[in-house]
DNA sequence: AAACCATGTTAGATAACCTTCCAAACTTAT
DNA sequence: ATAAGTTTGGAAGGTTATCTAACATGGTTT
């Protein structure tokens, strides 16, 4: 349930190579991680672990800081963003829900 | 020209967290490459970064392991397999050029 | 028996990462 | 305009992660 998505999500980059990847200073990664921007796991030792999309939000954020955006501001947008793709979510799953009640699917 | 592929190749994993995928020891990972079965990248101060086209090939080498195959004969069937696609890829660039010559096609 | 294979383990060294703090240059709010 | 907040750099000190090289061992091949 729920597609593969395994790269492109998987928490599995250390901060130094998301550094060379965005360009960004590891200082800024973590600052942003303070803000709420980004929300990379840890290792068992406490290393933070990064997926690609990580990576390819991280370069937004860095488009958006560079046109004078400040995090807060940021972080709004990000909510609505998120928000607006639940709803869409809601509606999809909503509609699948009355096929499966109209024909009788079963799960299992 | 080349689709994307950037997330199943681009070495960015170091080797704990293929550990951690993978549930080899990081001694055997070494091991494998010293082998040569699998080619991880080197980060500026020499740590391996290994993609998750290595991380699948390495369980494909941990099942082949696990039924007694050395890791010498491990490396012929790969040698073999890469062969065939390499073929397979030649053949298909030949046509693909043929294509381009009979009917004049340009690049740019 | 000698060689090779595969893996564990240890030791010592270096690289990578962590948190906390201070500083500085800006920007926004009062 | 002063105060408060934002963003980033850098340093210090500490911990985790990784590296290579070497030795050990039990199993397999020659």
């Amino acid at each position: 349930m729920g597609k593969d998505q395994s790269y492109k999500d998987k928490k599995v980059i250390t901060i130094g190579i998301v550094r060379d990847l965005t360009g960004l200073s590891e200082r800024q990664i973590r600052y942003y991680e303070e803000r709420r921007l980004i929300f990379p796991e840890r290792s068992a030792g406490g290393s933070r672990k990064f997926s690609f999309s990580d990576v390819e939000l991280l370069m937004d954020i860095a488009n958006k800081i560079e046109d004078g955006i400040q995090t807060h501001d940021i972080r709004k947008e990000m909510l609505r963003e998120q928000k607006k793709h639940n709803q869409e979510d809601v509606r999809r799953k909503m509609i699948q829900g009355q096929l499966n009640a109209q024909f009788g699917l079963r799960k299992k």
